[in-house]
DNA sequence: ACTATAATCGGAACCATGTTCCGCTTGTCA
DNA sequence: TGACAAGCGGAACATGGTTCCGATTATAGT
C-alpha cells in the first residue's frame, strides 16, 4: 500500500543489463537449436550456442517448459488471436473451426518435437500444457460453441479433448512420410459433423 | 548338407538350459515391470527383478523394442486373428473394423507408455515398430477393403496412416481424466464414412 | 566322474544428459 | 569509487542407457 513509486506497484524491480542479454541470448539460442535439433535439444547445447553456463539457463528458465513456452509464445498469441477474426469471415462456424484447427496442425507440425513435449505428463512440463490449454481452450471452445449453436457438428464435443488428440495426432508427423497428420486432423473434423 | 541330425536341419542349435531360464525370468520380470512402471521402466530395475545382470538383458533383448515385442507377441497375435473373425460376423464391414479398432485401443491404453513407443523414431524402436506394423497392417487393410467396397467408407483410406493416427490418439490416454481417446478415435471412424 | 571348452553371466565402467550448488565476477547505486 | 546484491559459470552429482571382459557354469567327450 504504501510504496508510491512512479510506475504504479511495479512487482518487477527490473533485472540488471547483463541478465537481460542473457535472456534475450538465450531466446535466439534455444529458438534456433529447436529448430534444427528439435525441442529436446540437450541444455548444454543451447548453454554454449548462447555462451553462458547452464546455471544461467536454469535461472532464467528454470524448466525446459518455460523456454519453449517463452520461444513459441508470440506464436501461439497469433494463433489464439485468430480465432475470432476467422469465425468472423467463415461462411459457416464449421469452416471457421476447420480452418483454426489447421492452422494449430500447421504450428506444431513444424516445430521439431513440439507435439511430443506437449503430452508429457512429466512435472516439469506442465507450465508448458497449461499455458497452451489456457490461451487456446477457451478460442477452440468458442468456435466449437458457434459451431454446435448452428446445429453443424456435435453439442458435446469437448474442446480440451479435440485439442489435445490434434495434438496426439502430430505427434511424428514431418519424420514419416507416411503419414500425414493433416488429413487425420481432417477426419476427425469430418467425424464432428453432424450427417 | 552333412550335418544330419534327427530333427532335420536345426538353424536353433538349442541354447544353454540357464540361459532359456534366464530369458524365460526376463520376460516374466519385464512384463511385471511394464504393468506398474510402464515400458520405460529402466533397464536396470527389470535386471534386478529377474535377478540377472544388465549384460544378460542386453544378450537375450539387444533393444528394448525387442522386450517390449516378446512380451506382448501373443496380445497382438490375438488382435490380428481377431480381425477376420470380426469380419465374419459382424453386420457391416464397417461395424467389423470399428470393433477391431476397438480392440487395437483397448490393447494399447492398457499398456502403460506403449503408444508412445510406438511412435518413436529411434532407431532401436525400428523393430517394435516394424512388427507391430507387419503383424497389423495387413489386418487393418483386409477390413478396409471389405468397407470400401461395399461403399461404406472412403475408398481411399491408407491402413497404415490410419493405424499410426489411432495409435498417437492413445497416448496419454490413462494419465489425463480430461481425454478419452476411444472417443477420439471414435471421431475417427465416424470421420471415414461416407455421408 | 572328470576335464576341457565354449557359452553365458554379472556388474563395473563408461557415456550422455538433467539438475544443483557455490565461490567468483560484475552491474548498480550511493 | 567502494560496497554489496545480483548474476554468472561450470564443476559436481544423479540417473539411466550401453559396452566389455574376467569369472562362472553347462555340456560334451573321455
Amino acid at each position: 500500500m504504501d510504496d508510491v513509486v512512479g510506475q504504479s506497484e511495479s512487482p518487477a524491480p527490473r533485472k540488471r543489463a547483463d541478465a537481460r542479454r542473457n535472456e534475450e541470448a538465450l531466446l535466439e539460442a534455444a529458438a534456433a537449436a529447436f529448430v534444427t535439433s528439435g525441442v529436446d535439444v540437450p541444455v548444454r547445447n543451447i548453454a554454449a550456442k548462447a555462451g553462458v553456463g547452464v546455471g544461467t539457463i536454469y535461472r532464467h528458465f528454470p524448466t525446459r517448459a518455460d523456454l519453449i513456452v517463452a520461444v513459441y509464445r508470440h506464436q501461439v498469441e497469433a494463433c489464439a488471436e485468430a480465432g475470432p477474426r476467422l469465425l468472423a469471415n467463415s461462411s459457416t462456424a464449421h469452416a471457421a473451426l476447420a480452418s483454426w484447427i489447421n492452422l494449430f496442425v500447421d504450428f506444431l507440425v513444424t516445430k521439431h518435437g513440439l507435439a511430443q513435449a506437449m503430452q508429457s505428463d512429466q512435472a516439469s512440463f506442465e507450465n508448458l500444457h497449461s499455458y497452451f490449454l489456457d490461451r487456446l481452450v477457451p478460442v477452440c471452445a468458442e468456435l466449437i460453441k458457434a459451431a454446435a449453436d448452428a446445429g453443424e457438428i456435435r453439442p458435446d464435443t469437448d474442446a480440451l479433448e479435440l485439442l489435445f488428440g490434434v495434438g496426439n495426432l502430430c505427434i511424428g508427423a514431418e519424420s514419416n512420410r507416411h503419414y500425414d497428420a493433416r488429413r487425420m486432423v481432417e477426419l476427425v473434423i469430418a467425424g464432428l459433423r453432424l450427417h
